[in-house]
DNA sequence: AAGCGTATTAGAATCATTCTAATTCGTTAA
DNA sequence: TTAACGAATTAGAATGATTCTAATACGCTT
């Protein structure tokens, strides 16, 4: 990423937050340039690291509000490998697209017979040099029951027994 | 899942297990039938309380352990919420595919002309019922660097800063 | 310079997962 | 049947990321 366009994301991120009337504090600023600069897709802790260098007495507290925000604004993507916990699926082993549910957390498999199959994995092997052994796809949304029902959440959710 | 896709596939994964060498003791054999029992991609606590219902003295601790053969003899799929640590990418905040290496969990993003586009949200949201909001692809193996360098792992990956 | 609302803090709490070291179980061989 | 060995199982501690909490500090606006 060329030093322009560094620039223009970090100025549509600061405008995303003013926005939403959320102060720009020097080290929010920091957060964001933090974030931007790395093409490692940081963690939080890596973040926290980077941002101590300029003002040593910051709260990771500190770095997980401002990253909340960032993803409220839709300025930030989450990778997620640590949201609750993992499910496990014996019938069909081998990877297969899984639809969860955001307002109930199941998670269903997709009918196999959908309309595009991803791309192979010796085609993505051949193109990126990995030795790729397995695709993760998961589309994320709200199941139909819970569109019925707009007050479904996880918590009734449980008490349904996760149906 | 019918009664005899039930036992066909239970038969499939004591032999699998029994390949190994690992024994299939009750409890086992009993978590094996919780994990196929259910339709819900269930959680490992999940488990915990099917097998305990049976074996009230049974630890967490064995479906754990239970778990571990079971992912490493390709007989159960893991669906990941929680591994690692979360990363952020600022710079690309809509969804896009990943590749991750699980030789040195670094974490890089997918060329976006990749050959073949994955289902559109909408497709997917027709087919299923689902108001689908994000797709997540991710592609695992082992990436060119650690693949020259066979040793290379998670713990000297992040000697070499997460390269 | 006072007052007010937000930002920030340290540390505690939570929760899934892994680790540990001791105990128990099951099987095989005498 | 019993001795002995290795694998399975256990309870509880340890780990690590994330969230929560309640108190303090900061930065504006007047």
């Amino acid at each position: 990423m060329d030093e322009a366009r560094f620039r223009m994301r970090l100025s549509e991120m600061k405008a995303a937050l003013r926005d939403k009337g959320v102060a720009i504090t020097r080290k929010r600023a920091k957060i964001l340039e933090a974030l931007l600069a790395s093409d490692r897709h940081p963690t939080a802790s890596e973040i926290h690291e980077s941002v101590k260098a300029f003002y040593p007495g910051t709260s990771l507290a500190t770095i997980y509000n401002t990253i909340d925000i960032l993803k409220e604004t839709g300025q930030a993507l989450e990778i997620e490998f640590s949201a609750s916990a993992n499910r496990y699926d014996g019938r069909i082993p081998v990877s297969h697209p899984h639809l969860v549910c955001l307002a109930c957390e199941k998670v269903e498999d997709m009918d196999a017979a959908a309309p595009n199959a991803p791309l192979e994995l010796d085609l993505v092997s051949q193109a990126t040099g990995y030795d790729i052994v397995r695709l993760r796809t998961d589309y994320y949304g709200t199941c139909p029951d819970c569109l019925r029902e707009p007050h479904a959440d996880a918590a009734n959710a449980a008490e349904r027994g996760f149906a």
